[in-house]
RNA sequence: GGGCGCGUAGCUCAGUGGUAGAGCAUCUGCCUUUUAAGCAGAGGGUCGGUGGUUCGAGACCACCCGCGCUCACCA
């Protein structure tokens, strides 16, 4: 803080501001308001023209625009729902006009006056009286609006700089009004998943964060400390032991949308915190699953969207029906002419080799299943696909495959070549968890520090009997991301992680 | 961590070794249906930082800092 009270990169134009802000106070015009009544909002002014023409309204907003000539000006203010233009007389409002003088781009007003529309055809509010609510002291990035001959909108000086939009992102939203689009259809995917869900009759809970173990995925977790315990605890990679242990207590649907964390590096499609549906019921299997994720999805597309067919990256990708169910086995083979169910660990490692994956050379077979699988057949995963069936090394709480020797009941749904969801028929055999999360263990100690840990009273739970359940996780920013059509995580998520700033 | 790129006014950007620039924003004056309003004028810069090359560096070189994209790891 400086002198004057504010951040210390105060600059010449902020200065003016507060200028501006002394001399209104001392002629009596409050800068920073109480309240103000608000009757409508700009769009369904604009919207509903006829209704509104000549009848007075209370609207209030953000300046983004002013034009003065004189003893007269325009301005267009910026409301939850868009802009208006507001048209003010001198000979009209008198003093407040000299206070609207004083005014910048970035302050909010209240005005309240009758709708017109001017010469040119615009809908404005004709002003009949005007109140400062709050005076902006920094100011916003201008960004000028145009609509052209074909009527596309055309911006001018859009505030661009990625970082800056990020870390302020209260600045972006002010001045990008289709970053403001995305996180509205966010909030209703995510409001949608749970009408849905409730109304399949499935509860909603909430599992611990703050966990002594962590389990559910693989992962390497944050980890912080409880000072009066002295103990360390893991922020959670994942709901799904804590939510199956509420199907053993006698749950038969539980889902919880919640914040996962996982300690990994940041890029286009991962951030450290992230947002996780995870759902299970029980007396369901994988294939129960696949169906309740095309209706799901198939609901938040036309409830949020109004349509099922979506253009992402280029491709029209519909939700709709069933979706494609391919085995994962088979589709390998399809491409690389191998058998992974009898081909050697070796053979596979050369196969994933050869096709671009880049391997080491001391994963397990199951791994390098997956490796190959990742590079040969998900690019090519346009439309909504179940992959299905999955080798159980790699998937440790799932149950094994009631036909298919060493797979389990396991699919993963894919659009555009890119992972939506993962589900599973739910182990429930204590003692054949017991073994894999041992089998785990031994991949800990030989340095993969993101095999399970072993979770005992996972497994005691299992041991009092957990029925025949169905698993399911969405990644909700990845979802969003795609029926938003973003390309980066960044976009979807109101404060990405960043540095901290200097 | 590797590769590529960027960093110049509040914002968006020019500026390829010779006086620091433009549009918008800001300020002053004029302007009572304008709309990227207009007209006339003005102010505003540690050119990310440090060092080097050079008579001379915003530009060239080295190193550092910050950021973006991308690859690897992961969901």
């Amino acid at each position: 803080m400086d002198q004057n009270g504010l951040q210390p990169d105060i600059n010449d134009l902020m200065k003016r501001r507060i200028e501006e802000l002394n001399e209104l106070r001392s002629n009596n015009f409050e800068p920073f308001a109480y309240s103000y009544d608000v009757s409508n909002y700009s769009q369904e002014i604009k919207n509903d023209f006829e209704k509104y023409e000549s009848k007075d309204v209370s609207i209030a907003g953000r300046i983004m625009a002013i034009r003065r000539m004189g003893k007269a000006s325009f301005a267009h203010i910026q409301d939850q729902q868009g802009r208006i233009q507001i048209y003010l007389r001198k000979d009209e409002i008198g003093e407040s006009y000299t206070a609207f003088k004083l005014l910048d781009i970035g302050d909010i007003i209240g005005v309240s006056g009758f709708v017109f529309k001017t010469r040119t055809g615009e809908t404005s509010v004709h002003v009949k009286s005007m109140t400062l609510l709050t005076k902006s002291l920094r100011p916003i990035p201008i960004a000028k609006e145009v609509i052209d001959e074909e009527g596309n909108k055309v911006v001018y000086d859009q505030f661009t700089d990625k970082e800056l939009r990020y870390r302020q992102r209260y600045v972006d939203l002010i001045v990008n009004p289709e970053v403001k689009d995305v996180f509205i259809k966010r909030s209703r995917i995510v409001s949608e998943m749970r009408a849905y869900l409730d109304n399949a009759g499935y509860l909603e809970v909430e599992t611990p964060i703050l966990q002594p173990l962590y389990g559910g995925a693989a992962a390497r977790p944050f980890v912080t400390h409880h000072n009066t315990l002295d103990l360390n605890y893991y922020l959670r990679i994942a709901d799904e032991l804590y939510l199956k242990r509420l199907i053993v207590g006698g749950f038969d649907g539980v889902y919880e949308i919640s914040k996962d964390f996982r300690n990994e590096g940041m890029d286009r499609t991962h951030n450290p915190e992230f947002t996780m549906m995870e759902l299970y019921v029980a007396y369901k299997d994988y294939i129960w699953m696949m169906e309740l994720v095309e209706n799901m999805v198939n609901h938040l597309c036309k409830k949020v969207f109004n349509k099922t067919e979506f253009e992402i990256e280029g491709h029209a990708v519909k939700f709709e029906g069933s979706w494609a169910r391919v085995s994962m086995v088979e589709e390998i083979r399809k491409i690389t002419g191998i058998d992974v169910l009898t081909a050697s660990r070796s053979e596979i490692y050369k196969a994933a080799e050869s096709h671009g994956a880049d391997v080491k050379g001391d994963e397990s077979k199951g791994k390098l299943i997956d490796e190959l699988f990742e590079v040969t057949v998900q690019p090519n995963l346009i439309q909504p696909t179940f992959v299905i069936d999955y080798p159980l090394e790699i998937s440790p709480l799932a149950k094994k495959h009631r036909e298919k020797e060493g797979m389990v009941e396991r699919f993963e749904g894919f659009v555009v070549g890119r992972e939506l969801c993962n589900a599973f028929s739910e182990l429930n055999d204590p003692v054949d968890q017991k073994e894999r999360f041992q089998g785990q263990s031994v991949m800990r100690e030989e340095g993969d520090e993101e095999a399970h840990q072993i979770d005992n009273d996972f497994v005691r739970s299992l041991e009092y009997g957990m029925p025949p359940t169905a698993g399911l996780g969405i990644g909700i920013d990845r979802l969003v991301m795609l029926l938003t059509n973003q390309s980066s995580i960044r976009d979807v998520i109101l404060f990405p992680q960043m540095k901290p700033e200097k």
